[in-house]
This record gives structure tokens, sequence and C-alpha cells, in this order.
DNA sequence: CGTTGTTTTGACACTAGTCAATGGGTGTGG
DNA sequence: CCACACCCATTGACTAGTGTCAAAACAACG
């Protein structure tokens, strides 16, 4: 809640070992954060880049959460993910050099700016730090994989529950409560991702609550029986979604 | 057809511009050459690589194709994606060193074995290659999101059509007909990967046979109309499609 | 306190899943 | 070379689950 007015340090930052600096050396991180440029907090619905846009960098979501998504010709949008702290948001610019997608902030939210000619000069340099850059595209890669996974589920009861585990799932890795968290996204934004009506999706969250499954208040999320919830993805559990990391 | 009796030679292989060597100088390439190792052709059924296996190399598709899958503990499968010729398997494992998924082999294929240490050694070296494998990290990321586009839709003849657009793309990029090809999958491949049953895989198929939209003779597809296709998916099109890169 | 945007609930239609049977192709063995 | 078996794909009948449309409840904001 505190507003990042102090000056900005990978060291110092509570984020450092789930982002790029993990595993780096200390005058690695150093030289890393020499190239990170500030970037003004987005506010709600603030677009940080847009599809089609030459990418000069790469962001970093510092705090808050932002949402990725395609739009057609008549404004119609597919929302394709969430970004939660630590995560790193333009990778899919790099084959062509121009987004795929577009990103907007779901909240007040704040990102690592990393301009791509340095980020990639850096990476010349430092061999543990393109290795982190790999093993980033790398995580992309299987979270996409997770999510088809998801999409690929006909059952909207199943598609729920897991979105409800991977968002645990999610918070829990940064330190957050596993069982009790805000969603920061609107209803329609998770219907759409999830390839599903947003009847549907308050359908299934009341439907959850009856079982006393989950407590849901609004955004408000609180899940009551884990392994009953665990238990509803069971026929299509790949233990994804068993182990906690 | 011909086995692959000849020396292996990424300079001879009409695949060299879709695959690593793209973009790669000469001398570059025969570096590449050096590391890849043969392997002998896949079956049908033949399992490349197995989910949670130590990753030790990359694989690129020479010939035939290959599907990616994960399996639970029940043998239930889900689908997760299809390679084709030029495209990079087990990009996923490089966050943990393990595969995150399973493949295998849809027909009589054959692969390019891409020893990770040896390749890691030779990014290093080689700058230009390390570019290349950051171009093929992003283009998956970017395939994977056109994917989660396609199972986001909820109607299943959006779906199949999308399906079969995407394939006539990527059969078009490898030089063959974007018109007519043959499905090396299965109707449950499709089915599961898709998210929706095989007996709907059927009925879209012939639903868009009898609109003459395509032919359809078991495996062998055979687009007539493309416009009309396209008009299919218009309600969610995002230009993903529309244009032929 | 009213306005606006978001979420929930209800009623109904329709899509797609399930189960079951049929049809076609391919391969093997007599 | 034909007959049978097996696998895969298609089709049909029925039903459960979702989408759609419309209205109401709720929350946030000025």
């Amino acid at each position: 809640m505190t507003p990042n007015s102090s000056k900005m340090s990978c060291l110092n930052c509570r984020l450092s070992d789930l982002c790029l600096p993990f595993g780096l050396q200390i005058t690695e991180i150093e030289a890393l954060e020499i190239i990170i440029k500030n970037k003004q907090p987005l506010q709600i619905k603030d677009v940080l880049y847009s599809k089609n846009q030459t990418c000069k960098s790469l962001y970093a979501v510092k705090t808050g959460s932002f949402r990725s998504y395609i739009s057609n010709a008549e404004g119609l949008e597919q929302t394709i993910g969430f970004y939660l702290p630590g995560e790193l948001m333009g990778l899919d610019a790099l084959f062509e050099g121009r987004f795929c997608s577009s990103v907007d902030a779901l909240e007040t939210s704040s990102v690592c700016e990393l301009p791509l000619t340095h980020l990639t000069e850096l990476c010349l340099q430092i061999p543990n730090l393109q290795h982190q850059m790999t093993r980033n595209f790398s995580k992309e890669i299987t979270a996409n994989h997770e999510q088809m996974l998801l999409l690929g589920q006909s059952s909207a009861k199943i598609k729920v529950a897991i979105f409800l585990l991977m968002l645990s799932k999610r918070y829990g890795a940064l330190g957050y409560s596993k069982s009790e968290f805000n969603l920061s996204m609107h209803r329609h934004h998770i219907a759409n991702y999830l390839g599903i009506s947003h009847e549907t999706i308050s359908r299934q969250l009341t439907a959850l609550s009856k079982e006393k499954i989950i407590q849901v208040k609004q955004r408000a999320i609180k899940i009551i029986e884990l392994n009953l919830l665990k238990a509803i993805i069971e026929p299509c559990n790949t233990d994804f979604y068993a182990h906690s990391h």
C-alpha cells in the first residue's frame, strides 16, 4: 500500500526471488537494476501496451495485476491471461518485435520497465541472466499449457474450480494467503478467459458456496474446503494443482 | 518416404528457413549441425519423451507430426498441441529441467535431437543462435495464445473452423497446399484438444461439408470456400488467421 | 440519495454431451 | 482372394448443461 517513493532496487524488492533477479549474484543484480526504467503507476483500465505496437521494452509486474487480451475489429475482446507481481509481460513480442497481445491494468498497478536493447546486451554479458530469461520463457509456456488444460475441459464447474485453484497457487507463491484473496478482475473477464458466459460463472460460484466449499462476497473469495475443491477437478487432474510449486 | 540415409545437414534441409538455422551464417549453421544427434525414426504412437523426465535434449520435427499431451493418474490424456516439421519441441522443459508434457508420434516421423549442454554452450558463442532460440520461445508463446483464443470460444462450429484454418496456415507456411491436407491425428485427438466430444467434431465436419465449405473424406480435408470458412470465425476474428504469415 | 456499473437470479431455448447403433476402411489369416 | 475382425468415424435419440435475454439485487460513487 505504501507508494514506491524510495529508490527502486531489485535487492530490496520482496519479489526478487520470483522475478528476473532470482539466482543472480549481487553484482549481476546491480547491473540489472541500472537498466530498469521507472514508469508511472497505471490506473485501472490504463493500457500498458497494445497489440502490433513495436516492442521496445519488457515489463515485470511490481504491484497490482494486469490482463492480457486480443481485441478484434468490432472491439470484442478475448482475455488471454492475467499477470500477478513478479511475472514478466511481453515475451510473446520477441518473435516479430511487435506485441501480439494488449495488456491493461486491472487495478492501480506498477511495473518495472526493461528496455530491450539494454536487456539483450546485458544477457550477452551475464549468462546467468540469459538463463533466467530462458527460465521465464519456459515458465510462461508451461503456464500456457496449464491454461489450455483448463480451457480444454468442457465442464464449467471444473473450469471455475481450476481457475480458483490456479489463483490460490499463484497468490500462495507470492506469500499471500492461499485460501483468501480478492479477485482483481470482473466476472466477465473470467468468463471471457474461461470461454463461458459470466452468468455461468456466477451460478458456479454460488453453487460452490451452497456446497460450503467456498465463500463468495463479490470479489472476495475464501476457500473453505480446499480438498473438496481439488476433488472437483480430479477427473482431469494432472497433478498441476496437486503440489505446491 | 526415402529413409534418411544420407548425411544429415541443415544446409540441405528444406526446412532450414523455418527451423533454428533461420538467419544464421553458413559457418554458424555448420557449428549447429555438429551438435545435432541422429535419432531413429519414430513409429506411430512411439513416445519421444514423457512428462517429468529429465530434459537432456530439445527436438526439432524433421518429418511427420507429433502430439503433446498431459496424462493423469487414471490414464486420461489431454492433448496440448500438435507439432509439424520445423517446430521445436521441449521448450517448456527449460524452466525446471524436466519435461512438463509428453510427446508421441502421430505417424512415422523423424526428429533432429539437440543436446541441451551443447546447445546452451553454442548459444553463448553465437549470439545469432541465442536470438533464434528467443524467437522460437516467443513463437511458441504466440502460438499458445492463438490456441487459447481458439479454446476460449464457446461454439463448436467456430472451434472446428479455427482448427482447420490454423492447420491450413501452418501447412501453407511449410510450402504444402493450404487447401488440401491430410489430418495426421484422430478425431478424438482433435476433440480432446478442442475440448469438445469427437461426435461433435464429426457433426461439425459433416455440417461444413453440407454447406459445401469443405470436403471431408476420412482424414483428407479439402477447403473449398476459404472465405466462407473465415466468415464463420468472424465474430472472434483477431486477424490471427486473416493474413498469411 | 440517486445514478451507474457490476453481479446475481430466473425462465427458456438450444447447443453439445452421452449412449448406442451403424457404416467404412484396413489388415490378417484362412 | 475373400471373410472376418478390429478400429475409427458417422449418425441418431435423448438429455444435461449452458447460453441468452430480461429483470432484480447489490455496491460504489458522486
